[in-house]
DNA sequence: TGTTAGCATTCTCGATATCGGAGTGCTAAC
DNA sequence: GTTAGCACTCCGATATCGAGAATGCTAACA
């Protein structure tokens, strides 16, 4: 069922999270009777109902009142609802993604960092991996005598690479040979496939060059490709959040550090699905995360990647200006990945 | 001068940074007359006597005595003079070192894990960057119509990559010959003189083809060499040692988080000369870290790279058991490198 | 001369008490 | 439906107190 608050309630209720996101202090009545012109008295009725409707909580029992989980839900979904696509307030990011000389990957790190300062959060950035690229080129390159390198690059132009050795029996030409039937097979192959493939014409027999280097050059190529499996993550700002009162609690501070450091924190951001997701506080599902929440944005890569910009700070955060950036830096990287197509 | 400690004296000196290491907190003549054969009175008189010297402090007037940072350097200059070789204890990492399918860089990345669980202390490794190896390849892969990615190798085997877009009035054959005679040209220097070397080139007028591509394919190629100057790093551990009864002051916590995550903790391992070092308190020159040490090791490469394994933790920490670590987990990678080569 | 017992003294730390301020809920009047 | 007034609650800062753990000093002892 659907609950409608009168347009004083509403008043009252937007009010209130503002103040308190602001103060990060319970909100009472008198104060917020400076914005409205009734009495603290009526205020002070209204804000009885908006806590029986469960948007509002109070800390002990004489206390001011501060938004509930259910209170910023409902906050958030009115946001949601109607982000503008004005870029009012973003020189810094505009500026970043007008610049023509920096690489994609390092545009997205910089704008991580200046997300991460625009909201005082913590800011991360997840993949996009490079698991579903194909395969371009595989190369053997000779260093020294007993040593080479083996490179695999992807159409999408990653590149992973592995040192072997070289042990004496083995013959430059086989080697060459091995490394052109490679080619042969693998051109073109997503990196997912790979090792399949592989086994698969190892256990056919098809490829006999293959199987007299199989445990040294084979194993090390199929050690590159998995590589690429490996998310690549950036975070960045962790520091910044940690003055925010929530975290004067030294448990609540270290423990949250614990989090970040043993990349708990990933989880749940890896879990989140398309477009924008806001997981507030308990929704999160780890104990040193009750109090914060994580909103990240999806964006698409064009060839079949995804990758996440998320943003986890106190819940007690200003909602609208993450949000808004959010989602206006995952529909830059979006489309630096079209202009690259 | 040299200040020579009675024998009575070296032992409770030794005995308080024992129990000071272990309990954190100030040490009473009481407690250390249950290890001694004298009275309390007779230990007051000589821990009077070592507090003159500069051996001890106490924390307010009537407290126990922790050690100065002078005592600490005392306390270490003399484990330092009688390391013994034997691993006791060093199961894990003999374990670790004797496993020949790991990769070294993965090698050195489990150690440090180990080596901060071991110490309960933030580990860092540093380097080495392959800053001092040699141009063995020089690379450019068309990917797609616009675009294509330029390699370059090392004969240390690093490599670095960056993606380029092609325009339409270059031609492949051009490009070919670019990519020809920068091989030509570079193989064999150092990248540290790249940079110089193409300017040179490029000022002299030897290589007219280059100039019309100048401004793009070989910039590109400038900034591929010059990733290889970064150093690579890994830090980790840093959340166990928050858990220390130094860091209950809330914000010295939250100094020490900033520390890290800016990077400036870099500055003080990066600073740290060959062989073993280790830094007391102030010797660090950074107020969030006048409670810390910072201990070092260098290890060679054979290339003329060095890399810095590093543990910081408390000044209150276990001296003799992190210098010993650090030093058989230096010793053993530099091993490593000396089987590669 | 070195060691030790005894004692006044100092300081920390945790528990307890006190008090002003901010805010609420309720009642009664408007 | 709104508001003024008032009793009540709770927080947080500050002060006070006492127990406990050390110390330094003095004087006695071997």
């Amino acid at each position: 069922m659907k609950i409608v608050l009168t347009e004083r309630q509403e008043m009252v209720f937007k009010l209130i999270v503002d103040e308190y996101v602001r103060t990060a202090e319970p909100v009472g009545s008198r104060s917020l009777s400076k914005y409205m012109d009734v009495s603290p008295a009526t205020i002070r009725n209204e804000m009885s109902d908006l806590e029986e409707l469960g948007f509002l909580e109070k800390t002990h029992t004489s206390s001011g009142r501060i938004p509930s989980e259910q209170g910023y839900r409902y906050y958030i979904e009115k946001i949601l609802k109607d982000i503008d696509d004005d870029t009012e307030g973003f020189f810094e990011f505009e500026k970043l993604f007008e610049n023509r000389d920096i690489q994609r990957d390092e545009m997205i790190k910089e704008a991580i960092n200046l997300l991460s300062q625009a909201t005082n959060c913590t800011a991360i950035s997840l993949g996009p991996n490079a698991y579903h690229s194909k395969v371009k080129k595989v190369q053997l390159i000779p260093l020294r005598d007993t040593q080479a390198l083996i490179l695999v690059i992807t159409n999408l132009g990653y590149v992973e690479s592995k040192q072997i050795m070289i042990s004496e029996d083995m013959e430059m030409q086989e080697l060459i040979k091995v490394i052109d039937l490679l080619n042969e097979l693998l051109v073109d192959t997503p990196i997912a496939k790979v090792s399949e493939k592989l086994h698969y014409e190892i256990q056919h027999n098809r490829i006999k060059e293959l199987l007299k280097y199989r445990d040294t050059i084979v194993d090390s190529f199929i050690e590159a490709f998995s590589k690429f499996a490996q998310t690549k993550y950036y975070l960045t700002g962790s520091s910044n959040m940690l003055y925010q009162p929530e975290f004067n609690d030294i448990r609540k501070l270290r423990d949250f550090i614990q989090t970040i450091e043993n990349n708990e924190i990933f989880k749940i951001v890896e879990s989140s699905t398309d477009g924008i997701s806001v997981k507030i506080g308990t929704e999160n599902h780890i104990t040193s995360m009750q109090d914060c929440t994580v909103v990240s944005s999806t964006y698409d890569t064009g060839g079949g990647e995804k990758g996440t910009i998320s943003v986890v700070g106190p819940t007690r955060m200003d909602y609208r200006k993450v949000i808004r950036l959010i989602q206006y830096i995952a529909k830059h990287i979006e489309k630096l990945y079209e202009e690259e197509s």
